[in-house]
Formats: C-alpha cells, structure tokens, sequence
DNA sequence: CTGTTAGCGCGTTCAC
DNA sequence: GTGAACGCGCTAACAG
C-alpha cells in the first residue's frame, strides 16, 4: 500500500498541500467545515504524517536518547521505565544504546547524535569514561545532556543522583552494628562519582566508630566479571577474612555469593553482607541480603523531567537532584 | 555552535553540494584527492550527516522499534540485550516502547510507526491483546514485523519462540517426579500462545502419569498483580491445598514465595514451586526455586536477526524459529 | 570526474 | 480563508 502523504489528501479534497497542512495543524486561518472535511479523510486513510520530513522542517525530532552502561541490571531497567512514562506523556519517542562499560562505544554513540537525531539525551557514564570531549562536543551542538546515576564530577551538567555518601555511611554503619569488626569493601570505577561517594561513606563510618581503616580491606574491582571473581574469592580465602562485606554494587554482591556457596561459607552468618541493589525480587527471595535501595523508577522519571525542561526552555541548566535510598532490611535475618 | 552541513563543507572547499556528498559515501565516481580532502575537512568540522533529511530523501530511517508489555522483567531485559547487539552491527538505531499490558496503547504505539518512523519492528503481544487490525495495518504498509516470545497464532507473521509445550510438560513432569499429587498451574493471557502451549503441555503431563485433571487447580491470572495475588491466597489456603505449582511466568512465582511466606509455609518441602525466569540471579540466590529457563538473549539476536533479513528482501518473510528452554535445578533443593 | 537540477514530505512565509 | 512558492539537508539522475 502506498503511504498517504498530505499531497495525496489534499488532491482528494481539492485543496491545496499547505491548507491541509494548516487544518491538521489546527491553524486559526483554516475555516472550521475544512478541518472537519480534513480530519475525517486524514483519519478515514489512517494518515500519519511523516515524522522525519517534519523534523527535517521543525529541526525539532521528538526524540530522546538514552545512553546507559547495560540493561540487564535492575536500577536502569526501573529507571527506563520512568524515562519512558514521562516521554510518552511529552509525546517523545526513545531511543536506546547500550556501552556495556565501554567507553569507546560511548564516544562512537554519543557521535551518532550530534546531528538533530535527537532533541536531548539521558546518560549513565560508563565506569571507564574519564575523557569528556565526546560530551563537550555535544555541549557545543547545544543538545541538553542529564546525567543519572551514574556521574561525573568533573563534567558540569544537570544530573540526577542518590544520597550516595550517605548511604555508603549507613550501609557501613549497619554492618558495625550487626557486630562486624573486618569491613570490606568492594567497589566500582574510582571515576565515577557513585564509586567515590560510597566509598567516603564507608571510610567515614569507620572512623567514627573508630575502626581503622585498613587499605587491604578495599577491593577495587573492575569491569570484567571473572577479575571480580577472583579478586573476591582472595578476600575470603584470607585467614583473617571479612566478617562484613559493603559492595557497592549489586552485581559484585552476587558474586560474593558465588564465592560464599563455593567456599561453604554461610551468609550471613560467617559473612554479613550488603549491597546497593534494586532486584527487588531477588532481594524478596534472598532473606539474608540487606540492601540499599535506590528509586529508580523516580529517578528516571526525574531525570526526564528535567531534561524536557531543557529542551522547551532551549537552556541547558545545571538542575540537580538528590533522592534518597532506603536501607532495606530483610525479615528472618541477622544482617 | 552552528551545526555543520553539507552546504558549509561545500562553500569551504569550492566543491559542489552533491560532489562532497558523493565524496562522503565513497562514491567511486570521485577522484581519490577530492575524496581525502573533503574527509579530511568533514572530520575536522564533525560533521555528521542529518540522518532525517537523509531518512526522508531515502525512504530508509536506520531505525528499528522494539515494542514489549513491560521492562522490569528479565526475559524481556536479556532480549533487548540481543537485540541491541545485532541492531548495532548493522549500523541500526533502536525505539524502545512501553505497552504495560494495555491494548490500546499497543495500537497507539503501532500508529506511531506507521508512516516510515521505523524500517522495522519487533514485539511481544501484550496479554489483553485479541485484535490484529493494528497490525495488519503495519503489513499494508509493508512494515516487517516479528513476533517474539509473546505471539499469536491468530496473526500470521515471522516468529521467534520457546518450546512452549514441551517445556510445561517437562515442568509439570518434574514436579511429578518429586511426588506432587495435587499439582496447580498458574496461567496467563488464554490469548497468547505462551500461556495455550504451557497450559497444554501441563495437561498431557497430567494425563501421561495419570493424574486427574482439576479444574480448581488451574488458576487463571490477570494482568492486575493484586488480583493474582488473592487468587493464590485463596488457592494456599484451601484445605486440599496443592503440593505442587508450575508458574508459568516468574511473576506467579515470586506472588506464591510472598503469599507462602505470609502464611508461613515452607517453600520447598510444603509446597514445590516451578516457574519459567530468567532471573538469573534470584535463581542464584534462591536454590528452592526451579526454572524453566530460555535463551533470551539468543532469541532477541535471532529475532532481530529475522528482522533484519525481512528489511534487506523487503519481503516479508514467514520464517519461524523455536528455541529450546532449560529446565535449571538447584543445588540442595528438593524441587 | 564534477556540477546542475530536482525532489523526499512537511511547515512557513507571503501573496491574493 | 486559501494557495503558491520556498527551503529544511540530503541524494540521485542526468549533463557536461
């Protein structure tokens, strides 16, 4: 079937291309029995105008990109969702990429959009972005950028973040409080700011509970998997290994599980153990993981929000916004 | 920052519009020092091509829409994985929309694609969904579409599936095996053929080992959570309660684990629990729950795959592909 | 090999 | 109130 475009509508009505263009566009000029005539054949065809013409026309392209590190991760999972209630509702469209931590991948994507591809873009860094020419560069196209999650400090623009030093104190704070007396902690990317922000958290936290502060207790992980894996089966394997492990991310949390089940060691009773993590379900079905739960879903939401604040008001503002995590902890437990 | 466009290139290098944008697309046409000047400048400026006058001139958007019911849900989220993988090795963009189980918002959604905005489109049925017409209207326009996972046998078009029926038989005979008597079935959508084929698959298990079919056994979900929710309640509570439930969608499951937990009864040694997930990670974390689990990533490459090859013949192929699932046991577990 | 011309479909002047 | 004409940025057909 051929695709009806206006031209095809207005020979049907013996009108001109651009009155119709105006009656569908509910212009003041158009007499009011024309748009009727105009609407009714427009609908009766199913006519849906061509987007890309009239963003080509508009400079406008009723799209938003995401850009996150990858999905099958519960935060960013909820946080699309949010992002994308909110774009529905501004009549937008989203598009998705994924860096799976890459940060050559997060140059080539960002690349992709400097050219009216899109009216503004959400991001979660990747944990190895350290250069940010890529975002300059965006910042020069004026093409709104939010940051969520995961940010960066030494790029200025709005942004969207939990209370993560705060929470990194609480988390660590309830560990002493279980009893533990050897914390560890197992962290993520040293550049991103979720990564030092929960870690400052941790270290001030023993310190008021004068603990001290002990560097071989700090796993800094990476972002391969399987390096995780042994760097954590290391920690446990010690002599004089944790009886509390705070990981910042859920991701490593599970590995601390795999190595606990190999190692026959019972969490939470050998190991205490307590991480961010939003896999609300697993963390139902896991009674011994307290976690440290971030509103994603509001997060997105927010984050949207503001960056269509951004698109209407043509100004890219440095909003930000703080939301709180909740420590949840799980019934029919010691930790 | 002006953006920067064929036009600019041109004037600057006292090239004609048309010969620099030959010069882009390696056009053998132009000689090989016109071709390294222009791209020599091109990468200087950044220039990138504005993909919707490109879209509009070609008839071709580079862009796929992927539409699902719901996101927090791992099949779906493995899927998108896959599916972003082969998009991005073919140089494609990916629209990602929302339908939250709601029809019309599947049609509304359909709408949107309807006049070039994709040259493809992949998609889960949404559970309440029983008309197509939305759907033809997208083969009128001759938009490759492809079914996965979610598919009606009601609408004819490419299909990318699990072993829908041999895997609820294997469930149900597993749950069999560990001496379930009164075995329920938790079912979906009757419309979708996820939830006819499981269902069916239980039922010839049943028959196969001689158990009586009970109509009271097979509880029919809705797509509301609270309703499910005291549907299972009430199934707990009666006196002859079942042994045995087979999930068919890890939804069910993780309701039974919170109703069984509220009425304090023991998961697995009262009653054996079997679910299809992808929640990779909650069956990590939670040995007691069996699954029956699919390829999703796979199927989102091949679904994609198909796709991709329905855009390239601008046919619109029938191809069909069945993937089997695994039935994954946990360690020290009794189900 | 390079340039000229003519749209892709739409929205916005500016005449009438 | 309506229509003719132009251009958004790019590509393709056709000249030269």
């Amino acid at each position: 079937m051929k695709t009806v475009n206006l031209k095809e509508l207005a020979e049907q009505l013996n009108l001109s291309v651009s009155t119709v263009s105006k009656a569908l566009n509910d212009s003041y000029e158009i007499n009011f029995e024309t748009k009727r005539r105009v609407l009714e054949l427009a609908s009766a065809l199913h006519y849906q105008p061509n987007p890309y013409a009239s963003s080509l026309r508009k400079q406008k392209s009723k799209t938003i990109a995401v850009i996150i590190p990858e999905i099958a991760n519960n935060f960013f999972t909820l946080a699309i969702n949010g992002i994308e209630s909110i774009a529905q509702k501004h009549g937008y469209h989203v598009l998705i990429y994924l860096t799976h931590e890459d940060y050559n991948k997060e140059v080539e994507i960002t690349q992709l959009l400097q050219n009216g591809r899109v009216d503004g873009i959400l991001m979660s860094l990747s944990s190895n972005s350290t250069d940010y020419a890529h975002l300059q560069e965006l910042n020069k196209k004026m093409i709104p950028l939010v940051f969520f999650d995961r940010v960066s400090d030494d790029f200025a623009t709005a942004r969207v973040t939990t209370d993560d030093y705060e929470s990194g104190y609480k988390a660590t704070e309830h560990l002493i409080e279980q009893g533990c007396k050897r914390i560890a902690h197992l962290t993520i990317s040293k550049n991103l700011s979720i990564g030092k922000k929960r870690m400052q958290g941790y270290i001030d936290a023993l310190n008021k509970y004068q603990i001290p502060l002990r560097d071989d207790l700090i796993v800094r992980c990476t972002d391969d998997a399987s390096v995780n894996y042994v760097l954590i089966k290391q920690l446990l394997q010690r002599k004089d290994r944790p009886d509390g492990i705070f990981a910042s991310v859920e991701k490593l949390a599970i590995n601390c599980y795999q190595v606990c089940a190999e190692l026959d060691l019972n969490i939470p009773k050998e190991v205490k153990l307590i991480s961010f993590s939003n896999l609300e379900t697993a963390a139902f079905l896991c009674p011994s993981l307290t976690t440290i739960t971030q509103p994603a879903f509001d997060i997105g939401k927010e984050a949207a929000y503001i960056l269509f604040e951004a698109i209407k008001s043509k100004k890219i503002q440095n909003h930000s916004a703080v939301f709180k995590s909740a420590l949840i902890k799980r019934k029919s437990t010691g930790c």
